[in-house]
DNA sequence: ACCTAAACGAGACGGTACGTCTCGTCTTTCT
DNA sequence: AGAAAGACGAGACGTACCGTCTCGTTTAGGT
């Protein structure tokens, strides 16, 4: 292989145990309680071989979102021909996972390290599905459900944007909120 | 007088120092670097005094937030009669101060900790002016402005959902970004 | 009443309180762990009451001593006519009190004080009997049973420093111990 | 190698540095003004290293006793061939260190400690040489100079309580002291 | 088959901050 | 004025983690 390396290769078994770690100790008590040393114990590994691979907690939680160890997936808008039911029904998902009580911890963490940490941020984003989204509204536009001049961008922008004010708020979601904030975005 | 209370009273003096510690460290440093021991040797007074009072980091900020040390006492929408432009005028003063790079650590420290402790992220709504903003809506309504139908609520939670998702998101703010939150919500 | 004082008189409840709150928890605890805070929650007095009238715990320590709160108010040699019997019986009176496993926290805190604190030392030595008991062998040289030229002082210091000397390194006593010390400094 | 040791040894300047700090701040301000902080920051080390290998202040003193760096390494008595004389040179060997001023708040606080803490204890009597000496009464015995039925443990006790005895009832030293006490136990 | 070098588990290290406890002083109210 | 109550500035307690630095052990190319 290229670049004659000597060595121990690195160990993907102790990769893996240590977000697997980490995904559990966020999951279960947020990211305040995180600490290295109940990870690197948590995982049977030595705190030097955490340090060696990852600058900082943020780092490892970024990682592990992107593993999918903390989210599911991604949370995808279906594509029914009806853009205002795709959106409310993906919607209503995201407003399930985050209002569960299950969640709370992890949901809240989550958010306030991706507020705190870019990297963390760009990835959250993703896995809240907003690039599929805006690729529906597109689609949407093709098929006439939307006046090409629509802003879009926004309308995505102010919808995830929901989503979080409801979390910073605690909001209780009803069976309603994603129609009404559909129709407040696209009109009724 | 009433109650008999013995005993020397609760030192307001303290109280302010206290409050004033935190908002320095707070604004200059953010939460996460946020210490008691730092708190305490700034307001010259003894850790004891603070756990005397309060039970925790997030109590203190959200004191220091009620006695406006850390934001302009409240974002107040102007009622000039046009609520498109009263509503983006609203949105110009908040993403100028959010997105001023000098109140970067404040406001994404300020937003991580609404997120997690209820309190403060009630105190924070309060402090966007978010009530003030609902009753210009309502004003809006009676002036014929905005159909009285329309999902109000819905309307100012996603204008402010909209500022934390580009805070969270880290997009720039153009001059007409205000413009196009409005007209997405309230329709060109 | 001479010099013409003002206000309320000194109270001796507080007073005898204070002490046998002290006496309470030296006994239980040591000295290590007598708190002032403690003995005014104990005595339900005001700390300031304390330091009103002592100057130290030591002195609290003195004081309670001298009211007999903490050891028999003197440990007496009797005077049987024999001297050698009388010291015995004495030692054996000490030794039962120090050896007792109830008393240890008591007597090692109250020597360690005493070895500390001046004021504490001559209160216990007096408490201990060594006046009485240099009493009682100048009564034994006029009986005869002592030469006049014996030194005296020396050996109420010897047998005193014996008995301490056990608490500091923990010798079991045996029944024979008294009179073994007595058959060493007065002769066989 | 027998058991597999992982992991760094244990730091052996850390250890005499912590030992030296113990021994500076007890002879200079005794046990009572020992704190851990002091002594870690003195040895410039962290708190936790202390508490990794010492359970209290008194196992640091009695460790400090043992490197000899509190006492003198032991009172060695003579063997001139004159029990007497080499009784009475070794006391005042004793008396003199004890008795010295500059030793003071170091003399007190050791023997305080000595009678809280069997360890300190049974270093400290080890310290004054006590089975040096009753080595050098058995060769007495040997040398026909003391009666082989003489309770030469008793005397060594006696001896010994007797500076104790001195220590704490502070009385002061004279040149014929050790001679005194000397004839005290062994006739005239 | 050796040799080197990197990664690994373990864990000691110098530090910082935690939240609690007690100190001795000061202030307030009551007696 | 004395006393009970209790807030205050100060600072040590013992614990938890931080991030770094040894230790010996294991793994895997070079030679």
């Amino acid at each position: 292989m290229a670049e004659g390396r000597r060595g121990a290769a690195r160990s993907e078994t102790a990769r893996l145990a240590i977000l697997e770690a980490t995904a559990r100790q966020f999951a279960g008590s947020g990211f305040d309680h995180l600490t290295m040393e109940g990870i690197a114990a948590d995982a049977g590994v030595g705190k030097q071989t955490i340090y060696r691979w990852w600058p900082s907690k943020a780092a490892l939680v970024a990682e592990a979102l992107i593993e999918g160890m903390l989210l599911p997936d991604r949370f995808v808008p279906a594509d029914t021909g009806d853009i205002r039911r795709d959106l409310a029904d993906w919607l209503d998902d995201l407003f399930a996972f985050v209002g569960d009580p299950a969640h709370d911890t992890l949901v809240r963490s989550l958010f306030a390290v991706a507020i705190e940490h870019a990297d963390v941020g760009t990835r959250l984003r993703e896995n809240l599905g907003t690039s599929l989204v805006a690729a529906r509204m597109d689609s949407a536009v093709a098929a006439g459900q939307i006046p090409p001049d629509a802003p879009r961008t926004e309308i995505v922008e102010l919808l995830v944007g929901g989503v979080v004010f409801r979390i910073l708020n605690r909001t209780p979601i009803t069976p309603d909120t994603s129609g009404r904030l559909v129709a407040a975005v696209l009109g009724a």
